[in-house]
DNA sequence: TGGTTCGTACGAAAGTTATCCTACCTTTGA
DNA sequence: TCAAAGGTAGGATAACTTTCGTACGAACCA
């Protein structure tokens, strides 16, 4: 269902894109000075860097912004989830010839994935399973 | 396990080197002729770009090589299952905040994903259990 | 034996990404 | 009121990626 809607959604996000969406998911609606002070979190980043991604990001559709106030707010375009959905489509596609069986199995397979998320993720199954 | 040995490793491929991985892992190693030939299965693609990429793959320390005859055999330096779990954590990493549960939840809710693909995953957890 | 094919090497060039400088405008507060 | 602080806009630039043209040597075969 829907599978053409998400062929020809936006651009694949970047990297450094992607770090400023991550902001914008968790915290929703935000300014340039806002998503900077998280990123600076993390790590250095000069605010006109961030404010030159989020302004390319607008203009590639990515992020769409309220400019009735001097102060802009940024808002991603798409939700979370679906973009969330494409890059792991891509990921999968790419990958693991868009297998998802195979892709669950790298991951229980992984030695990085913890005993928790294993745990978590056997009682998710189980409950699909009801 | 293994925890730093994971992190010192070589650097993550670009789209294009991947997709020539792709081809030497599903083959074996392999000349520029076989990987080029069977890229263009797939897209329009000059020798000579493939020649590029795979010299720079061998700059990398992505591939290795073996000159002794006129057509160099090119040969992952990494087993697919060690650079696909690399990328893996690095995509939960990102994506996911590091939780390998949230991913397969997000898979789960896919809707690209397929029956076939949820039903091998349950067989999966399954057995797990035992 | 000489031309056509097939191989590698090297470098140029275009596109993308990421970063930050400078200019300039608006707001604020001493 | 005017200087400082904080905002946006718009290059410039450097690094990386990707692609491919050109050069040139080796091998094949008519």
């Amino acid at each position: 269902m829907n599978h053409n809607k998400a062929d020809i959604s936006i651009p694949e996000p970047t990297r450094a894109e992607l770090e400023i969406l991550q902001v914008l998911w968790e915290f929703g609606p935000a300014t340039v000075r806002f998503v900077n002070d998280k990123l600076n979190e993390q790590r250095d980043v000069n605010y006109t860097s961030t404010l030159k991604q989020m302004q390319i990001m607008v203009e590639k559709g990515i992020l769409k912004r309220d400019e009735s106030q001097m102060k802009h707010i940024y808002i991603p375009v798409e939700a979370e989830h679906k973009t969330k959905d494409q890059l792991l489509n891509r990921f999968v596609h790419t990958l693991y010839r868009g297998s998802a069986s195979k892709l669950v199995m790298q991951v229980l397979g992984n030695s990085e994935t913890s005993k928790e998320d294993l745990e978590e993720i056997k009682e998710m199954l189980k409950k699909l399973d009801k």
